[in-house]
DNA sequence: GCCAGGATCGTCT
DNA sequence: GACGATCCTGGCG
């Protein structure tokens, strides 16, 4: 995967995402559930306009962008489409596959499904913080690999997103139907995410 | 199992 | 001074 993965349509990254591969540091999982946000979206940080908070978002494909969410929490996104257009993929939830003894050290957590189902726990097991804000995908401690694993078309469904109040009918989430790991269940409404790209 | 409530702080009005 | 792209706990059935 290069640079140019993430330099085109927020879903289609979105999307395409479901399958690969995300390590940092010693821990790595594989990426179950994402969240697309863009620019024309009142739920996007960047919707208001650009401001210190989210100037990542406006800059160039393939970095990550790191806030507080509840005072609590880091949530980590992957900035997509080119310089000056702002958009990015919340990464939601991942499948641990490398480093779980250190992830459940982080999380207090023993039960491997509690580990990442969710984008407050997965930042908390990988080790993010806002000093990841701005960070090249490309560089260490990051790593992405292409999907060693594939699932069909049809068990990838496209859904509402989850914990919002703004644009919250648009479905936005993509998230792995069969998948244990997931933050919560996909509805049983959600359709195929064959052409819901926007 | 389900739901209500609290924790906690950076960002913007 | 209000509000979250969340998570965990405790109460109740």
């Amino acid at each position: 995967m290069n640079r140019d993965f993430f330099d085109r349509s927020v879903h289609d990254v979105a999307r395409e995402l479901i399958g690969c591969e995300l390590a940092i540091g010693a821990t790595a999982g594989i990426i179950v559930e994402t969240e697309a946000y863009d620019e024309t979206d009142p739920a996007c940080h960047a919707y208001i306009g650009r401001t210190a908070r989210n100037e990542v978002l406006f800059g160039a494909p393939g970095h990550a962008y790191v806030y507080l969410s509840y005072g609590i929490h880091s949530l980590l996104n992957f900035v997509a489409e080119p310089e000056g257009s702002a958009a990015a993929v919340l990464i939601r939830a991942l499948e641990p596959t490398e480093g779980i003894e250190l992830m459940r050290a982080r999380r207090g957590q023993e039960k491997i499904q509690q580990l990442c189902s969710g984008p407050g726990k997965l930042s908390e097991a990988l080790g993010v913080d806002h000093s990841l804000n701005g960070a090249d995908l490309f560089r260490p401690p990051f790593e992405l690999s292409e999907p060693d694993r594939s699932w069909s078309e049809a068990e990838i469904t496209a859904s509402p997103r989850i914990g919002i109040t703004k644009a919250a009918e648009l479905p936005w989430r993509y998230c792995v139907s069969g998948s244990r790991f997931v933050s919560r269940p996909w509805p049983a409404s959600a359709s195929s995410a064959i052409g819901r790209a926007a």
